[in-house]
DNA sequence: GACCGAAATTTGCACTTGCAAATAATAATG
DNA sequence: CATTATTATTTGCAAGTGCAAATTTCGGTC
């Protein structure tokens, strides 16, 4: 196996250069990277329970729990508490959060701009396409075989 | 701009999906995912300096640099300091971080045959293919190696 | 051959993270 | 209705993380 062949590896690579490309501008807004992930997420989805919010951005539960308080602080999220179940909060942008977004927004599109300049639109597609095929794939509530020989 | 489209949305969430399904196998092995990255890259690519390594797996080198101690604790790799440069260490495998990886690798590559299970080879290759250009096209200012020898 | 800026790596510190247990509300069963 | 299982979310805790400053060494200059 070549490690430049080696999808976990050319996946990850990508990821954090994204991450670190946008901290500049995620920073001068006063949002850090896990905020923003929420923010486009409420933004492009509309208010979301904390378990649906937890898939749609990949952030472990517990973590976006906290997340969610840094956010609330910041007056970026509201919790409003669903009518129809008292387990659930509805977490929604506020004004502030809203707009907070859209001023980040076309920086963020412009860095993905950037990083797609030499693709063709046909190439961007099928990116965007194999992406979504390689997570359907990765399907995660799959039960694992138990194994012990790795054990030790 | 569609969530759904979103190219560091696409690559977080296939990324996050690697680890988490990575998870359970590495900590049967004792290893946790920082680790990981960095057994790989030495396996593949030989001895590194830390800098260097830290380009490789795209982990931050302050961080790095303590993951390195926790893997030195666990007897995964080695510090030797490089005979030219004493500023400089070589990040080495211990034998049980070759045979550590070398049980996980076979894991490895079975959860990434398992998620390409639906690709054509020719898919697979187009997307690796992109990933490389995406990463190309990312903004690589900080990570450039800065090489001297060619400037006389 | 002492001085100064740059490079490789580590460390201080405050904050973030994930697991597992706890809490709180609902649903299902007898 | 109590009782028990189930679901949604939060929290205790121990460990991991990144920024910026510190440390050690190198290369060049005077």
């Amino acid at each position: 196996m070549e490690l430049g062949a080696y999808l976990p590896y050319l996946v990850n690579r990508v990821g954090q250069r994204f991450i670190s490309d946008m901290t500049p501008v995620l920073n001068k807004a006063g949002v850090d990277i896990q905020s923003w992930r929420v923010l486009i997420a409420l933004y492009q989805r509309g208010g979301q329970p904390v378990g649906a919010l937890s898939d749609l951005t990949s952030i472990n539960f517990s973590t976006l729990s906290r997340v969610l308080d840094r956010m609330q602080k910041r007056d970026l999220v509201r919790r409003r508490r669903d009518a129809h179940d008292a387990r659930s909060f509805t977490i929604e942008l506020t004004g502030n959060g809203r707009s907070v977004t859209e001023k980040i927004l076309p920086y963020a599109a412009e860095l993905e701009a950037q990083a797609t300049g030499n693709f063709s639109e046909a190439e961007l597609a099928t990116l965007r396409q194999l992406l979504g095929k390689l997570y359907a794939g990765l399907d995660g509530d799959r039960e694992q075989p138990t194994d012990d020989r790795l054990a030790g």
